[in-house]
RNA sequence: GACCUGGUAGCUCAGUGGUAGAGCAUCUGACUUUUAAUCAGAGGGUCGCGGGUUCGAUCCCCGCCCGGGUCACCA
């Protein structure tokens, strides 16, 4: 007996003999005392001699990962998904059923187990058990103790499994969680109140991308999942919250990679009467905070590189950076001019070797350059400031210079982490970006800004001086945790459909009752 | 979208133009402090799917499906 239909059938018998015994099949709950984390926590540095004195009794509970087995002395492997902790099964020391019951156990069942705790002779802390409480079958083979799961699809796509045997993508969670929660407390603190703007939007705007278009029956209507919660935020700065954040999901209908996901996780947030400086000093703040907070340094070692992500990150200007990165590439020094003039800048992308757009003006090109040229090497926290105009639609201009905006973008590791401005707040100079989105748009640039009426009229009520900035959560978690893929710190990454009769999925034949 | 690369037992992986292999898991037996338990035995495969070449294909060729990576595009 070994197929998998086979072991399938096993385990659904010995199920089945459980019944015949009289063991509810799926009892409705189980009053555990403590958690196998908790008892490991407590317990774990205490020698067999203090357990010995003190004979702490538990009700403890777990999925089996292991089951050695010795005639009349046993033992399971039980974990809480965190932690493992040994159980001792001695035919003498349990009721006669109890140790029916554990004869009938497989890998992957779920038990309850009432016992004290000790030490066994090689020093394993255990629980003896008195009791042994069947709580749930597992009717399918697990993947191998040793190995675990190695195949990323099925990590992707049963991450269940996954977290059942691996402990380390377990951990990963664990650490986003804490990312998510440590955020929420910084921003909370400093005033911020927690918001949530709509997902499903009827104009798709607060960024230039592609999105999801959806459709309401009711009233008929087309929608786009959001690309961006900035402009209704900014909309609620308008109406008096003047320190907001929302964490949630963003929808861009874009290419899937390593850093890339359709949906992904953005805390986005605005503050009235900041400007682009203060959000450089408070993200400086927020990142350094979170990882203290999550691993207990400020240092993380990611895709090789011993990354330190303490204050203060270095600063560089993005139209210096291009140059600089343009005048190494060419042996030659090129100057400023080269990128404040349409021509001259398309000309220097064409001695690059780098394709622009034929619509593309100067400010464009330069970004191009400083993308092309420098992102992937900015593998220490750095802010890239003062954006080209024409590639910042919401964001407010520099005195000194109207073609450069107040915005900066922070890399780490080699990508963008956040990306924040001191924001637009005139309407008729908003108005005015918005008709040069069109323009690009009707030049067939998917990405282009639509106009939002009603945005505008809100900034027509007057918003004050505001400064706002959005920071991917998953890439944040991907350095934290030393992860090279998004779809790591995903549980659930988007994936291709399976064909219709591998999605079938053996899994659902093999619990259904009726087969 | 282009290129590179992978898909063999429940899992982790070998392998070959001539009836398909290991370890773990499974099943049978032994074993009252083991821990990747051990020992003895047994079973388990549409070699991703579909064509082609061949006396014969898991292997060679073509197409497709599903992953992973690089690039392009984006955040």
């Amino acid at each position: 007996m070994a197929s998998l239909e086979e072991q399938i059938t096993q385990r659904r018998a010995h199920l089945d003999a459980l019944v015949q015994l009289g063991v509810p099949a799926y009892p409705n709950r189980f009053d555990r005392r403590h958690t196998v984390s908790e008892l490991v926590q407590a317990h774990g540095s205490r020698t067999g001699e203090e357990l010995d004195a003190d004979r702490p009794e538990t009700v403890t509970s777990g999925r089996i990962l292991g089951i050695r087995s010795f005639g009349k002395a046993n033992f399971l492997v039980i974990s809480d998904g965190l932690l493992r902790l040994q159980v001792y099964i001695r035919q003498d020391s349990l009721p006669a059923l109890d140790f029916k019951i554990f004869q009938l156990l497989d890998f992957g069942d779920w038990v309850g187990v009432e016992g004290r705790l000790f030490r066994t002779k090689t020093n394993e802390l255990t629980v003896w058990a008195a009791r042994l409480h069947f709580l749930a079958k597992c009717h399918l083979p697990l993947p191998e103790k040793w190995h675990g799961l190695t195949d990323v699809e099925i990590r992707y796509r049963q991450r269940y499994l996954d977290l059942i045997v691996n402990p380390e993508s377990r951990q990963v969670f664990e650490v986003r969680s804490k990312v998510v929660t440590a955020i929420r407390e910084f921003m909370t603190t400093r005033g911020y109140v927690e918001v949530e703007t709509p997902m499903m939007q009827p104009i798709a705007g607060g960024a230039l991308a592609r999105p999801f278009v959806t459709h309401h029956n009711a009233l008929d209507m087309e929608l786009f999942l959001r690309i961006a919660p900035e402009l209704y935020l900014k909309r609620l700065v308008v109406g008096g919250f003047d320190r907001v954040f929302e964490i949630n999901r963003n929808f861009r209908n874009e290419g899937i990679s390593t850093q890339h996901n359709p949906e992904f996780t953005m805390m986005e947030f605005y503050q009235a009467y900041a400007d682009y400086h203060q959000l450089m000093q408070m993200t400086e703040e927020l990142v350094a905070t979170v990882a203290q907070r999550v691993n207990g340094s400020d240092r993380v070692l990611f895709n090789g590189h011993q990354i330190s992500l303490a204050a203060p990150f270095a600063r560089l200007s993005l139209r210096e950076a291009a140059r600089d990165a343009a005048s190494t590439r060419l042996g030659r020094d090129v100057p400023m001019a080269s990128l404040r003039s349409r021509d001259l800048a398309a000309a220097l992308a064409r001695e690059l070797g780098i394709e622009v757009d034929a619509g593309a003006g100067a400010g464009r090109i330069a970004t191009e350059l400083f993308e092309r040229l420098c992102e992937d090497r900015l593998i220490q926290p750095t802010f890239v400031h003062d954006f080209p105009t024409e590639v910042s639609p919401l964001s407010k201009q520099r005195p000194d210079d109207p073609e450069t905006v107040e915005r900066f973008e922070l890399y780490i590791g080699g990508f963008e982490v956040a990306n924040a401005f001191s924001e637009l707040n005139d309407p008729r100079e908003q108005r005015r970006r918005f008709e040069d989105q069109l323009k690009e748009r009707a030049g067939g640039d998917a990405e282009a800004h639509q106009m939002d009426e009603d945005y505008v009229r809100a900034l027509e009520y007057g918003l004050p001086p505001t400064a706002g900035e959005g920071i991917g959560i998953d890439r944040l978690v991907m350095l934290l945790t030393g992860s090279p893929s998004i779809r790591d710190v995903i549980l659930f990454p988007l994936m291709r459909h399976l064909s219709s009769r591998d999605a079938t999925d053996v899994a659902a034949d093999a619990t259904d009752p009726s087969v």
